[in-house]
DNA sequence: ATAAACTTTCATTTATTTTTGAAAGTTTAA
DNA sequence: TTAAACTTTCAAAAATAAATGAAAGTTTAT
């Protein structure tokens, strides 16, 4: 396989995963491209590499830049702006899980809290509901802490060390 | 909040969590509705109380089967189906980390393992896709493997057993 | 202050995914 | 073996999500 080909497969197949997981296809194109790239790319470039128009490229760069995990850069004399990708795949993993707690899990949370502290009758149904919404809170809640701790301990520096260490 | 209330917030928001994460709303639907259910649904009750079509239903139903989180039952003297959702979480987890890896995981290692092994010229740009790709594949490696552990060990009897004492 | 170079926004179009429902299939009871 | 009771399938329709592109907005150089 020659590098062209290689590149191109590795962008399509980041966007299905991302699609599969509930990231819009060119978004996760767009990371990935940005991923392999050794230098900043132009918007214009990302357009013509895959193929997308120009609105699109600008709000899928903007919901990257949301999610921290892509930066803008301005090269000296160049009026145009520049984007690159975090390489760090700790560092990526790490945003990505906070923001997909903040976004998604924290809010459920709150429902999940919400319906597991209804007053409920004696009726068998009713107190399985609590039950095992009660039961679904906890395992919700000690899931996302876990995520929280990795995160904390990937952005404490002796913690950071002992990673890099132990790779 | 009263019980009928609760309940159908409870199966709004499953059914949203997961079309966040790439899992139809529907399918999402019907597990949170079994899931709270202290006794077998029917597929007519699913119907009823989710307002959805006996087509949608049942394929749905069936894609639950395939992930093994939803089991068929068959009560004494009734001609109809009725169905139960896996309630116990940690179960539950085991068994969607197992096919999330095997349907979407996996095939995307295969090819991150194809593209980071090309030969490739000695430009910046092509070095820099090998090391960033060659990268990618020991993190998900290494963290699919980190699922698998631990499908392993909640699958086997002793794990089980400090599982639940930990509890 | 003006205009060129560039980016963002958002109403409309397009593509993708999900749902429907009727026909085909299956199982069971008589 | 027949028919009633039930489930599955799948082509077509509907709903949802994503992409386009032109107009509006912004920045910078002169």
């Amino acid at each position: 396989m020659e590098f062209k080909e290689a590149k191109n497969k590795f962008v399509q197949t980041w966007g299905a995963l991302g699609s599969q997981w509930g990231i819009n296809k060119t978004m996760a194109q767009i990371h990935a491209l940005l991923m392999i790239s050794n230098e900043p790319v132009s918007m214009e470039d990302i357009m013509e590499e895959l193929q997308i128009s120009r609105g699109n490229t600008s709000m899928n760069l903007k919901a990257l830049m949301d999610w921290g995990i892509v930066y803008k850069e301005y090269k000296a004399g160049e009026r145009r702006e520049f984007f690159t990708a975090e390489k760090d795949l700790d560092e990526l993993a790490v945003k990505i899980a906070r923001e997909r707690s903040k976004r998604e899990i924290k809010p459920a949370l709150k429902i999940l809290k919400e319906v597991s502290t209804i007053d409920v009758s004696n009726s068998a149904e009713e107190k399985h509901f609590v039950d095992q919404t009660s039961k679904l809170y906890d395992f919700v809640l000690k899931a996302d802490n876990m995520l929280d701790k990795m995160t904390e301990f990937n952005e404490n520096w002796l913690g950071r060390l002992v990673l890099k260490i132990m790779k």
